[in-house]
DNA sequence: AGTATTTGACCAGG
DNA sequence: CCTGGTCAAATACT
């Protein structure tokens, strides 16, 4: 299982760890209860007797994570840290360029130039093996670490350039027996080339309110299923997305019947948020759930299907950060 | 040839 | 001064 926490990486502040813990905890309780409400309820219009008990326990998770976020932030307000890695331009600094960050160019090269990160959004996921996040890492460094045995791996997004995308990710193997990879991640996609996935914003010109849909191509030509997702959509999006499932599902359907399963590595995901309370959900979790058992979850707040042989935790990855992409709008 | 990785150098912060 | 994070030339790969 993954473990993943959100650390403002710049506080100094004195932390109540045990609170923390119990915040944590009881955060995870409740998420864990949902799932299971969640899994009992059925695919069709059966979830409604649900709703309101999903969506209370919903809320009461956010309400742990941010007591978990305000706690670490300082007993503060849950103010969210920075989203981006801080660009400091301080009178009398260089330009807001980090690549180009070295005012005095050496006169061999300019390695080691850059300007080092102060304050940024961090999260931490230890995994018993590497995994793809669904977002394109380029590796730019490696480093041995002190009082460690194995080294410290960096990469940034493949897009940093030509998407000015900030985001970096750090992994290194904390552990041989059993293996325990620690990937760290810093600050957020703002790139839009998901690896194995598309998305796109809609915003609905009558409601204003914005979808998110993505497309998710299986990995074989002949098997391919592309199916939408849509959060958060308007009622008259969601109308047209149910249909556009509604007749890939279909093709889906009969493709089953006639050809093999798809092997090891396919994956076939059909996301729907509909009436999404921007306020109170963790869609991750939500989503995290549905991938373990690839099977059809349903409910006001988030209905979610997938049908896959490995439908990969890395996909979430790239959910989330549209879900943080969709809040920002 | 174009792209990705490796690896030593360089620099900021503690 | 030490350590960790990043750069960029060299190298490997496709």
């Amino acid at each position: 299982m993954a473990t993943s926490s959100w650390v403002a990486s710049g506080s100094s502040v004195p932390v109540d760890r045990e609170r923390v813990i119990r915040e944590l905890t009881r955060g995870r309780k409740i998420a864990d209860e949902l799932r299971l409400r969640l899994r009992e309820t059925g695919v069709d219009g059966t979830a409604a007797a649900k709703v309101l008990p999903s969506q209370e326990l919903v809320g009461k998770i956010m309400d742990s994570f941010t007591q978990s976020i305000s706690i670490l932030s300082g007993g503060g307000d849950s103010d969210e840290v920075s989203q981006v890695p801080a660009v400091t331009n301080s009178p009398g600094r260089k330009s807001e360029d980090s690549g180009e960050s070295c005012k005095t160019p050496a006169p061999k090269d300019r390695r080691g130039c850059y300007k080092r990160r102060r304050t940024s959004e961090t999260s931490i996921k230890d995994t018993p093996t590497l995994f793809e996040d669904g977002h394109a890492w380029r590796k730019y460094g490696q480093k041995v670490i002190l009082n460690t045995k194995h080294p410290r791996n960096y990469y940034r997004c493949t897009h940093k350039f030509d998407q000015s995308c900030q985001a970096t990710k750090q992994v290194q193997k904390i552990q041989d027996d059993p293996p325990l990879f620690r990937t760290t991640y810093h600050g957020h996609h703002t790139c839009k080339n998901l690896f194995k996935s598309s998305h796109q914003i809609l915003v609905d010109p009558e409601t204003q309110n914005s979808s998110i849909i993505w497309s998710f191509a299986s990995r074989t030509a002949d098997y391919k299923p592309n199916k939408a997702a849509v959060i958060n959509s308007s009622p008259a999006v969601n109308a047209a997305i149910k249909q556009e499932n509604k007749e890939v599902e279909h093709d889906h359907e009969q493709m089953k019947m006639k050809s093999s399963p798809p092997s090891d590595g396919d994956y076939i995901i059909s996301a729907e948020l509909t009436a999404f309370d921007r306020n109170a959900t963790d869609p991750l979790g939500a989503f995290s759930s549905a991938s373990d058992h690839g099977d059809v979850l349903s409910s006001d707040v988030y209905s979610c299907t997938a049908s896959t042989h490995s439908m990969d935790v890395d996909m979430m990855g790239s959910v989330f950060d549209d879900f943080l992409e969709l809040e920002s709008l």
